[in-house]
DNA sequence: TCTTAAGCGC
DNA sequence: GCGCTTAAGA
């Protein structure tokens, strides 16, 4: 059986709905180890893998491994029925159909249980290469998160293109054209409370990808759990943007750039 | 060619936003002396009168007379690309068709480019007559704002009438009456810091007007920009509502008040 | 399309 | 902390 608690519950509820729009149904692959969850979105296109590992759970317990398949959408419904300050416990039998949530409040005053039904779900366990990348950009997430949402006023697609120099967000449109240039920040401390994180450029070879601003959009769903976010790029090869969970995991998403052709 | 760089950029988009709603296509005619913009709504019932001094451009170049045709709903879009703290600057070319605008952060770490396409718009160049008023009225913007918006609620119009004792905006509908009476503020000054500014009142001719409040409720679009506002009364001519903006400008809009017989 | 809920800015 | 604008849901 599974039995994990969650203190910061919330974070569970960021997860759910920062995938849930990606994916309808998927399932929890739970080991001793943790929690993973790997799934594309319908159109096959995006790839989304999420990580939870076991030491993130106090206590945290799985016997065998269990794969629950799961209604994102029926999840996030029970999940917004817990407090942001709950504890979340997990409870699954090895045997059974259901995956039992109790939401616990600060002052253990309320008590809630929730029953999700679970499903069969045909597992498409995508072997995800473990890559080395020319280029790795670190920066705000949230800055991050407006740069998609402003570009995606002009088109529906982005080209980011990063050298030592800085890294550039690149659109064109109908109205004309949109284009917001980061520069790595001087390795000063610069303890200016300048408002956003500072950008962090890694690069052996500059790159250039394009890709949609939908799926970017998306994948920002994910912003709240963490304030940096992480791209690596490869010229031709599908992106890995990746927000950390906490101490206690990840979600990494991973997207196809077009075809570099004028369209 | 066009250079401009404002350093508070979040008066641009204060100011768009305050134009946009009334006009779609408009020329902004820059010179030596500023950019000013001169436009009437759709409709032709309102004008709108928009005026950037130089001055309040740090630096400010302009070699030659341009026109430059623009879609505001598209400026705007691309101005909420900006942060609110950022300083914008202004580029155009003698003979280009774009608006090139940068966006630079506080701290420089960011930089954005946004190029607008330009377009061939008619230039309706309305000889805005300078006039004597029977009646100055100046208060507060965000009062006049609070009234205009919650008598609309009542009716169509209303109708301001001022005297030496003060200044009234009264409507009736269906419901019932609304009226607000304002009374100049007594000389002494009274820093009770009342909450609102004082309204001043100047006159030579005591005046009623009834004015269209879905205009009134779109020019107040302009508050943010200005603590108070000025409305200029004569009867039987166009009322002249002057919003500040800075001290490096103006937007004046012009409404015909409706001829007086009971509807 | 309208209503409601969340995030951002003042 | 409050109000507003914007995004999601009915």
């Amino acid at each position: 059986m599974l039995e994990a608690r969650l203190t910061q519950g919330s974070l569970l509820k960021k997860i759910i709905e920062a995938i849930k729009d990606l994916v309808q149904d998927a399932n929890f692959d739970c080991s001793d180890s943790g929690i993973s969850l790997q799934a594309m979105d319908s159109a096959h296109v995006a790839l989304c893998a999420l990580l939870l590992k076991s030491d993130g759970f106090e206590p945290y317990r799985c016997d065998r491994n269990l794969s629950l398949g799961i209604n994102l959408n029926s999840l996030s419904k029970m999940l917004k029925c817990s407090g942001n300050d709950d504890v979340i416990t997990l409870k699954a039998d090895d045997e059974g159909d259901i995956l039992t949530m109790l939401f616990e409040s600060p002052n253990q005053d309320r008590l809630c249980e929730y029953e999700l039904k679970l499903m069969d779900i045909d597992s498409e366990h995508l072997g995800i290469p473990e890559q080395e990348f020319d280029c790795t950009v670190k920066m705000s997430s949230t800055e991050f998160a407006r740069i998609v949402r402003d570009l995606s006023t002009l088109n529906e697609s982005v080209t980011i293109s990063a050298t030592k120099e800085g890294v550039r967000f690149a659109t064109a449109g109908e109205m004309g054209k949109g284009s917001v240039f980061l520069k790595p920040n001087s390795s000063v401390d610069d303890s200016s409370s300048s408002g956003s994180l500072p950008t962090t450029i890694q690069l052996s070879e500059p790159v250039s990808v394009t890709l949609s601003l939908k799926y970017l959009n998306n994948f920002t769903k994910a912003a709240p759990l963490s304030d940096t976010v992480t791209l690596q790029m490869t010229n031709d090869i599908p992106v890995l943007i990746d927000f950390s969970v906490g101490e206690i995991g990840y979600i990494r998403y991973f997207l196809a750039p077009k075809i570099n052709e004028e369209e």
